[in-house]
DNA sequence: GTCTATATCAGGATAGAC
DNA sequence: GTCTATCCTGATATAGAC
């Protein structure tokens, strides 16, 4: 294994266990022993637990980011409308990736509340979700002005983050977020201007 | 001052801190000197760490639940379109009460997804939440089905909670949410059937 | 680069006086 | 009920060998 590896392998570790425990209950030492090596090597890669909080949050962007565009080589291409009920449908389901990312990233947000050096790389992370989202409804609504589509993606991906943290936090079922969720995709289109 | 006014006045405290540290960043010894009694005084009262947090969900429980509802004896009844919108934009104001209850209860959901025994107040509080919502759409749309109902306070309260941790995390503009907020109520109207 | 061992210290919790 | 003083655990971080 080599040294990149390792330290992806960390960053993995570190998504499942902050899934698993949160941002709060992330302890550097069981983060070792998830990813098979020393507490030292963790600081000695990381600097300190900052720095694993940090990078871990490039880490699920990144793995979102690719999650949500990679496709088996000989799948039919999607359609524009599939592509936006993925893409807002993907960071809820009950698959081990994607509940640790929405997790994570649920966490990652929460703390950011109260750390500002989070905060630009959320921040960012939201933009390049809404611009993917505004684009997708854009397709779909060629005629629709941009702000409006701007702002349908803002309350569609604030809608996503308030189902799925719902979910996470056991107050709503997995299916029921998944509907409402395809729901105010339907009436977002409606409202753009009907089919 | 009598005990159960000393017992709120941590609580308050409790909820100050908390909107400015986070749950993880409370130290009980930060709450103490907030509150300006001691450490011990507050283990006296409270039992320990997890006892102040679930006594602070509660306390910030009721008092969104006053001032929800509590309004100037003398002022104007509100018509059920401003009730609703006041509802939900409530928990959108740069008020300090207000902030510290959104910050707090955002806070505390997140810490719930890994701290089953905040599950079961949370989860009433939210039913709580959405049957008002509900309540008060089912006002302005008479004909419509119960379920259409809850679905729409579902959205509009997930949504809220969606954009008021954007706001509290520095990602989204208060005005801005505010005005998503007012645009996802409209849109919800229009859906059970125009005015 | 990676480990074992350990320093350091913050903060939760309690004892005991008043 | 409330305080002062203190204990002690648990977690971050580092030293130094390999």
């Amino acid at each position: 294994m080599t040294v990149a590896d390792r330290k992806t392998a960390i960053m993995e570790a570190a998504a499942r266990v902050i899934a698993r425990r949160g941002v709060r209950g992330l302890r550097v030492e069981e983060l070792a022993a998830e990813a098979g090596v020393s507490t030292a090597l963790i600081y000695y890669h990381f600097k300190d637990r900052a720095g694993i909080l940090r990078r871990t949050l490039e880490f699920i962007n990144d793995r979102a980011a690719h999650y949500t565009t990679d496709r088996a080589p000989d799948a039919a291409p999607l359609d524009p409308r599939e592509e936006l009920e993925q893409t807002l449908l993907l960071e809820l389901q009950d698959v081990d990736v994607v509940r640790e990312n929405s997790a994570a990233w649920g966490e990652l947000r929460a703390t950011a509340m109260f750390e500002p050096e989070l905060r630009d790389a959320l921040a960012e992370a939201t933009r390049v979700w809404v611009r993917e989202v505004a684009a997708l409804l854009g397709d779909l609504r060629p005629t629709a002005a941009a702000a409006a589509l701007t702002v349908a993606a803002e309350r569609l991906t604030a809608l996503v983050e308030g189902v799925s943290m719902r979910w996470l936090s056991g107050t709503l079922p997995l299916e029921r977020a998944r509907e409402l969720t395809r729901d105010a995709i339907e009436a977002e289109l409606e409202r753009l201007g009907g089919p």
